[in-house]
This record gives C-alpha cells, structure tokens and sequence, in this order.
DNA sequence: GGTGGTCGATGACAGATGTCACGCCCACCC
DNA sequence: GGGTGGGCGTGACATCTGTCATCGACCACC
C-alpha cells in the first residue's frame, strides 16, 4: 500500500519539483496539490490523503491563513491526517509554533533531498520528526513573552511605517500604540519598533 | 546531444527536487549543483555546462554576492554558459539587474514545472526567457534614481536600525546619513527611513 | 460593598528623526 | 586664476519616538 500525500507549497515550480522528487520513490504517491493555505483540508479529504507536507509561508484566508494554521484545521477537521511541515526558514518560534498546531513533523530547506522521503515515511508511520538542531535552539529560545497586543501593534511595525499609521490599523491610540512598542522593545532588547519588530519575527513570536 | 545542466540554489531540498524534475526530461541532464553562488564559476567550467539555472537569494563572498553576480561572472569567465535565473520574489528590479548581469532569462518559482524544461532549452537555443507579466512591470518601474550613496545607507536601514548605527557602519557623519536617507525618502514617496528601504528593495534599486 | 487587576488612554519629557539652508573642500574645466 | 558642481558636513527647526508615571473604566473576585 502506498503512501498518499498532499503538498501545499504557494510556489508552482518547487510543488512540482517536490512532486518528481517523491514520485522516485515507489511507496511514495503524490495525490493532490495545492497552492494556498485555505485549500489544504478540502483537498486532503478529497483525495483521501495519508501525509501533508505544509510549507509555512502560503497565502491563505483569514481563518487559515498560512501552513501552520493549516496544520491546526488538519487535525481538526481531518484527523487521521499526519502534516509534515517543509520550511524555508528554520526559525525556533516556527517550530514550537508548528508542532502546538499538531504537525507531526518540521523539515527545513536546507536538508538532503534524500532525506526528504525518509521523513515522509516517519511521520506516516506515526513518529515524530524534527530537525535536530532546530529543536536545541527552539528549547534555549524559551516561549514568547509578548502579549497579543504586542504582537499585533508588531506585526504592523514590521514595515517601518509611522505610529500614527500603526494606531489606525489596530484601531488604538497613538500613545497606547507607544506604550506597547516600547514594552516589546524592552522585551526584545532592542533600540527602534522596527528592530523589535524583526527579533519577534526572527524568534517567532509575531 | 543532452544539455548539461548546474543548478545553484542554497535550499538543498529544493535543488534535489528541481534536479529530479529537470531528470524527466530526456534531454536534460544535471551535471553539477551548488549550494554558494560563488561556486558557480568553477563548477560550470570543471563540468562543460551548457545552462546554469541561477537563484538570485544565496550566500557568497564579498566578490559574488548572489545569483545575479553569479551571472555576470559566469559571462566575464566562462562566456560559452548561458544563464537562467530562477527566483522566488519577482522583482521588477531583480530582472533588470539580473539582465544587465547578462542572463539569458528569469523565470519566477511561481511559474508551473512544466514550463522549466522548456526554458532551460529555448535558453540553450539562444533566445532569451522573460516572465512576460514582470516584463512589463519593469519596464514600468523605470530606472533607478538613488545614488550610490543612498544605495549604500537604504540597505543597512532595512532592518530599522538607529541613524546613528548606519553611520557608523558607512563610515559618515550621522548628519549626512540623515540627508541621503531624507532624499531617498523623497525619491520613494515614503514617511520613514524603513518604509523607502522597503521600497527601494521592492523595486530593485538596492 | 470593597479590592485588586488588566486594558487603554493621557501628559510630560528627553532624545531621535526628517527637513532645509548653508559652508567647506576638492576635482574639474574654461 | 576664476568659476562650477558634486560630495560631505553642520546647524537649526519642527515633528516623531521611546520612556515613564498616572488615571479612569471595566471586570472578576472575596
């Protein structure tokens, strides 16, 4: 019996390429595709799919909006469906984010294509897969120390724009906006809002 | 005949796949792949490539940076090799740049798999490939109006550091960052250092 | 009823930032 | 020599930002 996957990545070319790779594999059997967050749980319960590779930064709606929410509607609605999370980037708050949402398994970019079916094989079989090295970092990163207030005025900081333009897209006052930014700055052990902004992402927090 | 292949991107399980696509193809082969953009040189000349596919995001040294230095020092030193860049973030700037650099085409990784194949020969033919959507993007954005010292101050402005930081870094009087980014502001229609950054990036001037 | 806690807002302050006009130096050119 | 212009710096100014103390509203709880 084969294994039935689903991939989801947003990028057409790296689907594809994924796809060959794995149709080299005779236990392997790529089923269905999707190129958006939001498409993933009709289509895993379409094609009655065994394992999910999720990439993580996939456009999506506002309920699922990116791979890891994926994850979580995964278990949810379709649960004997194992997710192994495929990455670009191998930041620890992914990690911890990804496996919260039930995946059973994160891969980053970097590794061996030839390692890539082998972590298939594991997640289906039931085991939990994680980069290794990944998974120290996640540990010495510790949890996220922001409030949702915080991550949300962040969030709109990332771009640089000014507070005043921040204040109006979450809907408070400029000084309130402020008084957030500069808790999370010291939080993050940084000098500007944008800065901030960047270690929260890089840290997964945001 | 088969054309000789060099892939060159840093996500080595995104190499691994595009190489077992490109494998399909009867008439392609894959002899050489790198994961640095300044190992292309040398190994498309220890391999006689005929096509180098180019990612344009990969580490280098200070000499080549990235895919689109990779492309002009494959046209400065192995003039026979012909240059494919495949890129995630369809930037008018980075197709611009990576055309004056002397690739023969750029494809985004949003376009489907099908169409690599065909790419990598009609590159080989001589003619060159164009994303016809980003064609006319960039022809749109127009040339870049920054000088090379606003150039040099927008990128270390991209992560939202302190002025004082950038001055540092450039070796300029925290004054004179404060003018080159007022007019770089100007020139990008932007309220803030980080917002004109963005932009100039996203446009490709920097 | 009181009490404590959180959330959002306000005001005040120092320092950073964006804008602008101007000055200096040096290369270049007539 | 006398411009002329670009690159870099300075000073001054208004505004924005980051920090901090404080306040009122609201809610949970005893």
């Amino acid at each position: 019996m084969t294994i039935r996957l689903l991939l989801a990545d947003d990028q057409a070319l790296v689907r594809g390429a994924l796809a060959a790779l794995l149709a080299l594999e005779p236990d392997l059997e790529v089923v269905a595709e999707v190129g958006r967050a939001d498409e993933v749980v009709d289509a895993a319960r379409a094609a009655s799919v065994d394992v999910c590779l999720l990439d993580i930064e996939m456009p999506g709606d506002a309920a699922v909006p990116d791979g890891i929410a994926a994850a979580a509607a995964l278990r949810a609605h379709v649960p004997g469906v194992r997710s192994l999370v495929v990455t670009t980037f191998g930041r620890p708050g992914y990690l911890r984010r990804a496996l919260e949402a039930g995946a059973s398994g994160f891969v980053v970019k970097d590794t061996p294509a030839s390692e890539l079916a082998d972590a298939v094989r594991r997640v289906h079989a039931g085991f939990r897969v994680v980069d290794p090295l990944l998974a120290g970092e996640s540990l010495a990163g510790g949890s996220n120390p922001l409030t949702d207030r915080e991550v949300e005025v962040l969030r709109v900081a990332l771009d640089g724009v000014p507070v005043a333009r921040i204040a109006e897209r979450v809907h408070l006052s400029p000084g309130t906006v402020r008084n957030y930014l500069s808790s999370a700055i010291g939080k993050t052990g940084t000098a500007t809002r944008v800065e901030a902004a960047r270690v929260a992402r890089d840290r997964g927090w945001i």
